[in-house]
DNA sequence: TTTTGAAATGTTATAATATCACACTTGTGA
DNA sequence: TCACAAGTGTGATATTATAACATTTCAAAA
């Protein structure tokens, strides 16, 4: 059952992603409940890279405070599934839309209006140390996006 | 004056990275104080990365116990030298041998023997969103070195 | 040599981020 | 209906980091 009846105000995208998000729940089997679901919600509604306490603030007015662990969460529900991740040098968390698999995605987020992009697939291993496996890769990019730059 | 009367068993390498760091200081017109110099000396030490309050806990035998700022006033005057990094998805501080000056570091962090390498200059940006310009990047890569995976 | 001003440090408190532990609820399948 | 696993609520606490302000240190100017 997907009820969009008591969605908040969400683009067409963002729309669009909820669906693909419940679409990846059904598949596998897991849950997307009112908590999980509220906070891709926020995720998605956040103009960038929001703070797993700002999405406590945003819970608040909910039925119910909710309470840190309750976002934290959450939070690793849906970096699990590849439905968001955490910006490591920011602390900081964001909806993915693509990566819905893959470990490594590369994140450039934009240092004067915040957006965030992503880039996926270029491994650029090549540079490893000989006979390193890598398993894991947290990539960053801080800078200037194009709209800012112009 | 370099007085390394005091320091502690370092190996060859770690002491060559002390007066590396001295050099530097000393070129950059920065003063290598005893509490910067002890903790540039137990990231040496560390076998791999190291919390800032396990530095601190290292720092209570001394004379003095330090507190929180003393640790990370020190980590932050390295990282700003270059002489040590801060591994974002650990939380956790590496010395640095290499990269007395550039921005971006590749770091590798076996996820066995928690050994630390570096890789420098590969800037692979070529797969940066139209426009975007990189300022500062954070990689980290983690898995099995050449050593462990043996 | 004394003054002095900037840099560094000491110290207390607190902010910001994240997890533990355990009780309770809920939904699902036996 | 029962039992179990997954999810959630809740209070406490652990971990990571900084703010604010007093004090010290040190080198260079007077």
């Amino acid at each position: 059952m997907t009820d969009d009846s008591q969605m908040p105000s969400l683009t067409t995208a963002q729309n669009d992603a909820m669906h693909v998000a419940e679409a990846l729940c059904s598949d596998r089997g897991e849950r997307l409940t009112p908590a999980r679901r509220r906070v891709l919600e926020l995720l998605l509604q956040a103009e960038g890279p929001i703070k797993a306490y700002d999405l406590l603030e945003l819970l608040k007015p909910g039925p119910g405070a909710a309470k840190p662990p309750t976002v934290y969460r959450a939070l690793d529900f849906l970096m699990e599934l590849g439905l968001a991740h955490k910006i490591e040098a920011l602390n900081a968390y964001v909806s993915c839309a693509h990566c819905h698999d893959s470990g490594g995605a590369e994140i450039f987020i934009c240092t004067q209006c915040d957006g965030v992009e992503e880039r996926h697939g270029a491994s650029h291993s090549s540079c490893a140390p000989d006979g390193f496996t890598i398993q894991r890769s947290v990539v960053e990019h801080f800078g200037v996006c194009a709209r800012c730059a112009a």
